[in-house]
DNA sequence: GCACCTCGAGTTCC
DNA sequence: CTCGAGGTGC
C-alpha cells in the first residue's frame, strides 16, 4: 500500500474536524447545518482515505464511532445492546457488492435461504429505541451515538403510534423495539401552514426530518404533545423472556417484524422479502416511483440479510453490520450559495424576487435559478446574499430554496428588501395593500413589461407566432424595431436581419454562417413566414393576445362567444361587460380600462390595419341583447342603495338609461322608491363620469341590439354546455387537439374535476383527477370512447 | 358574508 | 404545477 502523502494526511484531518462539527449539530442541537447527502459524501472520502492508508485513521475519527455527546438537558441512557448506523449504497454496483460480499463469506454452507432479504423503506425520521418491562412501556431514547442515548420518555408517550401496553401473549419480560420517529407529510405541511400564518410567532419546519426531531427534543412534552408525530418499528434490541422460556423467537427478521406487529407496535406495510441483488435492486426500483406520493418522507431502502443465523454468522465491522445495507435514493436537496438576489418584472409588472445559485446538481438536473414567489417569502426565509441555503427539488419539478444554513451566513449580510425602483425602467415599484405582489408601475413604458407583452402576443396559446422567442424580442424592442404588438406585422426581413447584426456586434458574437461564408438567415425567412401565418385568427386567441390584465383564455372564450366582434368589446363600457356570466366587477373594470387607454385602441386599430383577420368574427348571441335591460345595467353599475329592486323600479316602462335620467323624481316617489335613493341616483347622474357612462351603456346597448339576429341563429352543438376535464396522456391526438375538438362541438373543458363535471376522458396513465372522477361517480370515457364519439359527431 | 370553484399568472429546465 | 384572487351560489 502506498504511503500517505502528508496533503493526503492533512485532507483526512480535516474531513475529520468537519464531520465532527456537523455531527454535533445534528445529534446535539437539532441544528443540521448541511443535507445529509453533503455529510455522507465527506464521510465515505474519509472512508475511502482510512481505507486506502489504514495508518491515518484516529481514534477519534467519526468511521470509528457515530454522532456525538447527548445534551445535558436529558438524562443520558445507556443502549443495552447498542444502535447500529448502516453502511450505505447509492448505485446498484454497490449492493451486487453487498450480496457478493456476503456470499464470499458464507460461501461454502451457503444456501438459497441466505440470499433471501428483508427489505424495507428507509424513513427519513429519528431512530429511537422503546424499553418494555412485562408489556409495558418504561423508557424511550433517542439513538445519540448508537451506545447512550437521550432519555424522551415523556415525549415519546405522547406519540399515539407507540403502544404503552404491548398486546397479545408470550410477551418478553424484556424487550427493546427499534424504529424510527417521523412526521407525516400532512402534518408536516399543515403544521408549517399554521406557522406561516402566525406571523414569525411559530416558525416553520425546514423539512418533516427536522420537525420530528426538534419535536421530540422538546422539554415540555405538551408542546410534543400537539406536534403530529408517527412511528414505525424496524428491529429489536435487548430481548429476555426469562422464565417464561416458551416464547422464543422467530428465526427470520421478516417474521420477526410480523411478531412486533402482533405485539402492537406499528411495522411498515412497505416491508417485503426480496431475493438475491436482483430482488434487492426491483424492490429499491418499485420504491422509488412511490416514493413522492407516499404519505411519509424516505431517503432510501434498507436490505437485511433475512435469517437471523447468517446474520449472526455474519457480524459486525466496526459498529455496522455486514449484513444490512441502505440503499439511498438520489439527493434531492443539496446545498448551495446564493450569488444574487434579482427580481424579475412579468407582463403585468409582477416583481418577483428569483435566487441566482451557484450550480447544484439536485433531483437529476442542475439548478442555477430558484423563484423566491415574493416578498414575505424572502421575509420568511430570510434569504440573503452570500448565504448558503439548502435547494430542494422535490415530487414537483420546480426548485424552491427550503430554507438557510444561518451557521453558515458570512458576516456582513443584510436582510433583502425589495427595490423601491424597477431595475429595468427606473419606474417606481409598489405594493397594494393587502396584496402579496409588488408591482412596477412602469406599464408599457418598462421595456421588460413591452418584451413580456410581446412573448404573451406572440405565444402559441395566443397568435401562436412560432419561433419568435424571448432573445428576438429582446433584441427586436433593445434596437426599436418593436415597440408594440402592432409593429410586428411591420417588420421586413431587412429588419430581422438587421436586427440580428445589431445585437450581434452588442454581445461580441459572431454571425452564423452557413455554406460559402453567407450569414444565415433562414431563421428570418421562417419568421417572417409565421408572422404572416398568425395573421389569420380568432376573436378569443385575439382578445388573449392583448393582455388585459384578468383576461386569460377562458375569459377571453366567453367574451368572444357573447359579443362575437372586437369592434364591439372594444368600446363596451364596463356595466355592459358585467352581465356577461364569469365576468364581474373587477374583470369588466379591466377591460373597460384597457380599451379606455388610446394607445391600447391605436394598436388594435393598427394591427386590424396591418391584415390581422379576425377569421370568426359573428354577431353577439341573442342571450346578450336579452339580458341587457336597462334595469340590469344600472343594477350592476353599483350604485350606492341603487341595487336590483330599486333599479327595477326605475327602469320601469324606461326604454333606456336615457330615459330613465330623463324621468321626474316625482314619478318615483309615487312608486315609493325612498327619498335617498332617489338622491343617490340623482347625485351620480349629475357627476361627469356617471353621466358618460349613462350615455356609453345607452349606445353600447343599442349596438348589441341592432348587431344580434333577430331569429334564434344559434346553432347547439351535441355537447352545448356539457363540461369535460381531459386527464392523461390521449395517443391519438395531443390533449389540445381534444381540447379544441370538444369546444368546437359546444362543450367546455374544464382544469379539475367537481361536482359540476360532466364526462372525464381518462387517457394513458391518468392520475388524481381520474380518482375523484371516480368517487363522484362522474362518467369516464376512454379514448376509444372519445374517438367514437368523435366519429359520429363530424366537426361543423 | 362565507365556502367553493375556476381562472390567471408566474415559474424551471431541456 | 401551485398560489392567489375573482366570481358565484348558498
Amino acid at each position: 500500500m502506498k504511503k500517505a502523502s502528508a496533503e493526503t494526511a492533512a485532507r483526512a484531518e480535516f474531513l475529520r474536524c468537519e464531520l465532527a462539527e456537523h455531527s454535533h449539530r445534528y445529534h446535539v442541537l437539532d441544528e443540521p447545518t448541511i443535507p445529509d447527502a453533503d455529510y455522507d459524501r465527506l464521510l465515505r472520502e474519509l472512508e475511502a482515505i482510512e481505507a486506502a492508508h489504514p495508518e491515518l485513521i484516529a481514534p477519534d475519527s467519526p468511521t470509528q464511532r457515530v454522532g456525538a455527546r447527548p445534551s445535558g438537558a436529558f438524562a443520558e441512557v445507556r443502549h443495552e445492546v447498542p444502535m447500529l448506523s448502516l453502511a450505505n449504497a447509492f448505485t446498484g454496483e454497490e449492493v451486487a457488492e453487498f450480496v457478493r460480499r456476503i456470499r464470499d463469506r458464507l460461501d461454502l454452507h451457503a444456501d438459497a435461504s441466505a440470499m433471501q432479504f428483508s427489505v424495507e423503506p428507509k424513513f427519513d425520521g429519528l431512530a429511537i429505541t422503546l424499553r418494555y418491562e412485562n408489556g409495558l412501556f418504561v423508557r424511550g431514547a433517542t439513538r445519540g451515538d448508537g451506545e447512550s442515548g437521550e432519555d424522551v420518555t415523556p415525549n415519546l408517550r405522547t406519540i399515539k403510534a407507540i403502544p404503552l401496553r404491548l398486546r397479545g401473549t408470550n410477551v418478553p419480560e424484556v424487550l427493546e423495539v427499534r424504529g424510527e420517529v417521523y412526521m407525516p407529510r400532512a402534518a408536516f405541511e399543515k403544521y408549517n401552514e399554521v406557522a406561516r400564518a402566525s406571523d414569525g410567532k411559530t416558525k416553520p419546519m425546514v423539512n418533516p426530518r427536522n420537525g420530528a426531531a426538534g419535536s421530540l427534543r422538546q422539554l415540555d412534552p405538551r408542546i410534543t404533545a400537539q406536534r403530529p408525530l408517527a412511528f414505525y418499528a424496524y428491529a429489536i434490541g435487548a430481548v429476555d423472556f426469562g422464565w417464561n422460556s416458551d416464547g422464543a423467537l422467530p428465526t427470520t427478521h421478516s417474521r420477526m417484524l410480523a411478531r412486533l406487529r402482533d405485539w402492537g407496535l406499528p411495522v411498515s406495510t412497505l416491508v417485503e422479502t426480496a431475493s438475491g441483488a436482483e430482488g434487492c435492486l426491483d424492490y429499491y426500483r418499485r420504491i422509488g416511483e412511490q416514493r413522492d406520493a407516499l404519505p411519509f418522507d424516505i431517503d432510501g431502502v434498507v436490505y437485511k440479510v433475512d435469517v437471523l443465523a447468517v446474520q449472526r454468522e455474519l457480524g459486525f465491522v466496526g459498529r455496522t453490520p455486514r449484513w444490512a445495507i441502505a440503499h439511498k435514493f438520489p439527493a434531492q436537496e443539496q446545498t448551495t450559495t446564493v450569488e444574487d438576489i434579482i427580481i424579475n418584472i412579468g407582463r403585468t409588472g409582477a416583481a418577483t424576487p428569483a435566487a441566482k445559485l451557484k450550480p447544484v446538481f439536485v433531483g437529476g438536473v442542475t439548478v442555477t435559478n430558484a423563484t423566491l414567489h415574493n416578498i414575505d417569502q424572502v421575509a420568511r426565509l430570510d434569504v440573503r446574499i452570500g448565504d448558503t441555503v439548502i435547494v430542494r427539488r422535490a415530487g414537483d419539478v420546480i426548485p424552491e430554496v427550503a430554507g438557510v444554513v444561518i451557521a453558515q451566513r458570512p458576516a456582513g449580510t443584510q436582510p433583502w428588501r425589495m427595490p423601491e425602483r424597477c431595475p429595468v425602467c427606473g419606474s417606481q415599484i409598489e405594493r397594494e395593500e393587502g396584496e402579496a405582489i409588488a408591482r412596477c408601475m412602469g406599464g408599457l413604458s418598462c421595456a421588460a413589461q413591452r418584451i413580456q407583452a410581446v412573448f404573451h402576443f406572440a405565444s402559441r396559446r395566443a397568435m401562436d407566432i412560432n419561433g419568435l422567442g424571448e432573445r428576438l424580442i429582446e433584441g427586436l424592442c433593445d434596437f426599436g424595431f418593436v415597440a408594440s404588438v402592432a409593429d410586428l406585422y411591420r417588420l421586413t426581413l431587412v429588419d430581422l436581419i438587421e436586427m440580428k447584426r445589431l445585437s450581434d456586434e452588442r454581445d461580441g458574437t459572431t454571425p452564423e454562417t452557413v455554406k460559402g461564408g453567407k450569414i444565415a438567415t433562414k431563421w428570418a425567412e421562417n419568421l417572417i413566414e409565421a408572422i404572416d401565418r398568425s395573421r389569420r385568427t380568432t376573436l378569443a386567441r385575439f382578445l388573449y393576445a392583448l393582455g388585459i390584465q384578468h383576461v386569460g383564455e377562458s375569459t377571453a372564450k366567453v367574451l368572444a362567444a357573447w359579443f362575437g366582434d372586437i369592434g364591439l368589446v372594444r368600446t363596451m363600457p364596463w356595466p355592459i361587460l358585467k352581465a356577461v356570466p364569469d365576468i364581474g366587477f373587477e374583470v369588466a373594470r379591466a377591460i373597460d380600462h384597457f380599451f379606455a387607454q388610446p394607445g391600447n385602441q391605436r394598436v388594435v386599430d393598427e394591427l386590424l390595419a396591418h391584415g390581422v383577420i379576425i377569421a370568426d368574427a359573428h354577431r353577439p348571441i341573442m342571450k346578450l341583447s336579452t339580458a341587457l335591460t336597462p334595469s340590469r345595467v344600472l343594477a350592476d353599475m353599483d350604485i350606492p342603495r341603487v341595487t336590483g329592486k330599486r333599479s327595477e323600479q326605475f327602469a320601469a316602462n324606461a326604454e333606456s338609461l336615457a330615459a330613465i335620467a330623463r324621468t321626474s323624481p316625482k314619478t318615483w316617489r309615487a312608486a315609493g322608491v325612498p327619498a335617498d335613493t332617489i338622491e343617490a341616483l340623482q347625485e351620480f347622474i349629475a357627476t361627469p363620469d356617471g353621466h358618460a357612462l349613462f350615455a356609453r351603456c345607452d349606445d353600447a346597448m343599442r349596438l348589441i341590439r341592432e348587431g344580434s339576429p333577430k331569429d334564434g341563429g344559434e346553432t347547439a352543438g351535441p355537447l352545448d354546455g356539457k363540461i369535460f376535464v381531459l386527464t392523461g396522456t390521449l395517443t391519438s391526438m395531443s390533449r389540445d387537439e381534444a381540447k379544441e375538438t370538444l369546444e368546437a362541438l359546444g362543450a367546455k373543458a374544464a382544469g379539475s374535476v367537481s361536482k359540476k363535471t360532466d364526462v372525464v376522458v381518462a387517457g394513458e396513465s391518468a392520475g388524481s383527477k381520474l380518482d375523484k372522477a371516480r368517487e363522484l361517480g362522474i362518467e369516464v370515457w376512454d379514448e376509444a370512447r372519445l374517438l367514437e364519439f368523435l366519429a359520429r359527431h363530424p366537426r361543423l
